[in-house]
DNA sequence: CAGTATCCAGCGCGATACTG
DNA sequence: CAGTATCGCGCTGGATACTG
C-alpha cells in the first residue's frame, strides 16, 4: 500500500479529509481549540443542534484519531468532558489559518457566506439561518 | 444570515469544508500546487483513475470558488489548462503544512496510510491499492 | 482531447424515540 | 446527562457510454 511516495502523500491528504470532511469535525475541533474543555451537551447547543447520533460518532471518529480525548467522571448525573490532545492542538494550529483565511473571503464576498450557510450548516431544524429562511418563505408567499 | 462573529466562522468552516470535503478537491490543489499547470486527462492519470464525471464537477466548483483557472486553447485536437489562481495558492499555502503534518503522522503508525488507502482513495478499479486488495483476497481464499 | 449524459449504490446525516 | 437504536432521504461519487 501507499505504494510511492506520491501515493504516500494523496493517501495522507485522503486520510485528513477523511477526518476534515465529517460535516461536523472541523467545528469540534474549532471549538475545543477555542473554548478548551467541552461536554456533549455543550456541543449539541454550541453547534447549532447537531444531532447527538451524529455527535457520537464524529467524537468517537476523533477520539480514534487521538486528536481529541474522552474524560469521564464517576459522577451522578454522569460528566464527560473531551478536550484535545496535543496531536490535536497541531492540527487546530493548522486549521486555525485556514478557517481565519475563509472568513476573510466571506467578509469580502457577503453573499458566499450565505449560500454556504444554506447548504452545509442550516439543515438542522431550528439553526438561525434556518428561522431566517422559514420567514423569506413566507414573506415571499404573501 | 451568519447572525454573529461566532455563527460566521462556523460559516467560514462550512465553506472550507464544502471545498475540501470535495473528495478529489484538495488533490488537485496539491497536484496544481506542485506541478503547475495541468491538463484534464492530466488528472486522470495523476490522481488515480477518478472518473471524467468527478473530476469534470470538482474543476468547476473550484472555477467558481475562484481558486483556480481554466485556459483553453483553440486547437485541434482541443488543449485546456487548469491552474491555480493567487487565490488558490493561498489556500495551497495552507493546505500544504496539513499534508505535510498528515503524512508525518502517517510515517509513525503505518497501518492508518493503509486504511486510509483502502477507505477513501482505493475504489478506483485500477488503482494500485485496489490491485494489491484483490491479490489479497484471493490468496486468502486459497 | 475534454468533457457530458445516465444510471445507480453507499452512506453521511437528520429526526425521533429510547436507556443506564 | 450522555449517549444508543432505528429509519429514511439526499447527495456524492463510481461505472459506462457517448459527443463536438
Amino acid at each position: 500500500m501507499c505504494v510511492d511516495k506520491e501515493h504516500k502523500y494523496l493517501c495522507a491528504a485522503g486520510g485528513i479529509l477523511s477526518i476534515i470532511s465529517k460535516k461536523w469535525a472541523l467545528l469540534i475541533i474549532y471549538k475545543l481549540g477555542t473554548r478548551g474543555r467541552l461536554r456533549f451537551t455543550d456541543f449539541s447547543t454550541e453547534l447549532d443542534t447537531i444531532n447527538p447520533q451524529a455527535l457520537s460518532e464524529t467524537l468517537k471518529d476523533l477520539v480514534s484519531e487521538g486528536l481529541i480525548e474522552r474524560e469521564s467522571f464517576p459522577e451522578v448525573p454522569p460528566r464527560v468532558e473531551y478536550f484535545l490532545t496535543p496531536e490535536g492542538q497541531t492540527l487546530w494550529e493548522l486549521v486555525k489559518p485556514l478557517i481565519q483565511w475563509a472568513a476573510e473571503r466571506d467578509y469580502r464576498d457577503k453573499d458566499r457566506c450565505d449560500k454556504i450557510c444554506r447548504k452545509k450548516m442550516c439543515h438542522s431544524k431550528n439553526s438561525p439561518c434556518k428561522r431566517e429562511l422559514q420567514n423569506e418563505r413566507k414573506n415571499n408567499n404573501l
